[in-house]
DNA sequence: TTCATATATTAGAATATGTGTATCTAAATA
DNA sequence: TATTTAGATACACATATTCTAATATATGAA
């Protein structure tokens, strides 16, 4: 895992970060799915979703094969599932502060310093 | 957890998927650090950082106290390191395709089509 | 006080992103 | 062959993001 790997994943997580495409992705993980069938739950135009696929697509998140005239979309992407169990997943509220001082308040920097 | 949660996460995830954001919370995940300590080690403009992490504040991921004219930052959302650790994951390059077809070539759809 | 330091804010330019309309292609079917 | 259906693509426009430069603010030190 090089550096250039992880700016490659945040771009990955750019992509993602948008509802259509969770919602997308998130059909997608359950199983194939064609275009039709995504346009039955999303509230998008055709072609609006046409796009979404082709970035995705574009960015190696899924593919497709064709079935006559259908395309059936699968999952490409391992990280996928991950990210949108975190999306659902239960967290604290807050992180504790740290406990040498109050939030937004004053306090004293806790160790050393660098320089 | 429901819908608007979910879109806010969405918007999270949004905010984190930037080079420059990502680096500031792995460091904040490692510990308390101010502005000039994040300075050292982004090549970024000092206004930039400032901006950046304004930004993540407004969000609630990261707060601060005051040391003298320090400001201290601290990551205060629980979600951050989970995505940071995906970032860093090891994954298989592809998950395998569906078996009923070949990657974007002919196939079946597979199992009852909805409609 | 005055100055230096640490950080924030503002404004604007450049660029990227999202979406709609219209059009296009390929496969299935009448 | 002509039509319908499933889906993709092109273009235009609005909006959002990101960065730079300049300026502002607050604190501690001289």
């Amino acid at each position: 895992m090089n550096m250039r790997d992880v700016a490659d994943r945040i771009d990955i997580l750019r992509l993602i970060a948008h509802p259509a495409r969770i919602a997308i992705l998130g059909e997608l993980t359950k199983g194939v799915k064609c275009v039709s069938d995504l346009e039955e739950f999303l509230e998008l135009r055709q072609s609006n979703i046409s796009q979404h696929l082709s970035a995705l697509r574009l960015a190696g998140l899924i593919d497709y094969f064709v079935d006559g005239r259908l395309r059936c979309y699968f999952l490409r992407n391992a990280m996928v599932p991950d990210l949108l169990e975190i999306l659902k997943k239960d967290y604290p509220l807050e992180l504790p502060a740290p406990e040498c001082c109050p939030v937004t308040k004053k306090g004293k920097y806790p160790g050393e310093r660098r320089k």
